[in-house]
DNA sequence: GTACCCAAACCGACTAGTTGGTAGTCTACC
DNA sequence: GGTAGACTACCAACTAGTCGGTTTGGGTAC
């Protein structure tokens, strides 16, 4: 891909992105935070927009790349579903992604440069196929049982997931996001409970 | 309340917060569209915080009064909550109010002033104590039936209405939003389906 | 070996514009 | 004559982005 300091760049603008959003956080944070004068991080990302969509392609290529290993390794669609939901639980547990950049983006969606925007869009596109794949394949297997059609169902997931995001960045409580997300998961088991 | 002019200050910042977040709008914004100059809006709000302090202590006045009236106007707690999500959907469909203001803020809640973010966390309490209440009164009243406590529902039913609005946003769409609440309020009714 | 070239990386100094906020003044009304 | 509301003029701090220049390490021709 690209050098080391321009992966140390990205990296710290995505936790600026993620603790501010897009427009609270500076070139001057990021020279601060990574120990580079201003100037030189034009040189990497010329400019912010440019610098924000780079952040985002590169979380949603780690989502496609993530949900890939899941299909492969987890047999069972509805626990690829929980280990996608639990991975997210363990972030926002120990703060170290305390929210999904993709979505505190959406939430700013009209005053983002379109370059951003574009960028928020793929990645909502790319989950919700994700989702629905997966619920549909849960369907066949009989571990997933579904009240409405596949497509609903999977942007009611997701719903729930960003919607469990909002709720404990406000109460400053991963429980919300466990309860909540825990309660989504078992509406559409097949198993008993 | 206050004066007139306070009142369109307060709606044009609220507005300005809907669409572009906390950090994202300016004392100079707000003068363009109200047709006054800078420094008179520091003369009715002394600082940015406390402007925003009172958009969303207005906008949970708001919802405090009208979740009291849907109390009062509706006997069915199931069809309070059903005009409480149909209200919404006409105001994302028509784009008056195409976003919870309250919700914008809580996903930049860590880089606003604590000012803000306590109004924050109050409309969050709000909402959840009159989701709940509603449920459990639905419940005894036998129009809605829960899987899990009446606290995990609110907070589920909470986390769709704000997960839709994020993904209405993102898709620019309201038909996500009143799919995924419709979904969401037909899964706890008690009426056969 | 060494003289040369080049591109990537980096930086100090700067620009034009914006930010929230202040000081002091004017005017209209009770 | 006091007060509320609005104004002009201003401030220091910060914004994204530019400019010209230096350093560095790797290739290459002689």
């Amino acid at each position: 891909m690209q050098g080391e300091m321009a992966e140390r760049i990205l990296k710290t603008a995505q936790a600026l992105m993620i603790e501010r959003g897009y427009s609270a956080f500076s070139y001057a944070d990021i020279s601060e935070a990574v120990e580079i004068r201003k100037p030189s991080i034009h040189h990497h990302f010329p400019t912010k927009a440019g610098l924000a969509a780079a952040v985002l392609r590169a979380h949603r290529e780690r989502l496609v790349e993530g949900t890939e290993q899941l299909d492969r390794q987890i047999e069972n669609p509805w626990k690829r579903l929980q280990a996608y939901v639990q991975y997210w639980e363990g972030c926002i547990r120990e703060q170290t992604i305390p929210f999904c950049v993709a979505a505190l983006m959406g939430a700013e969606l009209p005053s983002l440069p379109e370059e951003v925007q574009a960028e928020v869009r793929l990645h909502f596109k790319a989950l919700g196929e994700w989702l629905e794949r997966t619920l549909k394949a849960g369907v066949k297997m009989g571990v997933i049982k579904l009240r409405h059609s596949a497509a609903t169902e999977a942007q009611t997931l997701m719903a729930a997931v960003h919607g469990a995001m909002l709720s404990a960045r406000a109460t400053g409580s991963s429980d919300v996001f466990r309860v909540v997300t825990g309660a989504a998961l078992k509406r559409i088991s097949a198993a008993k409970h």
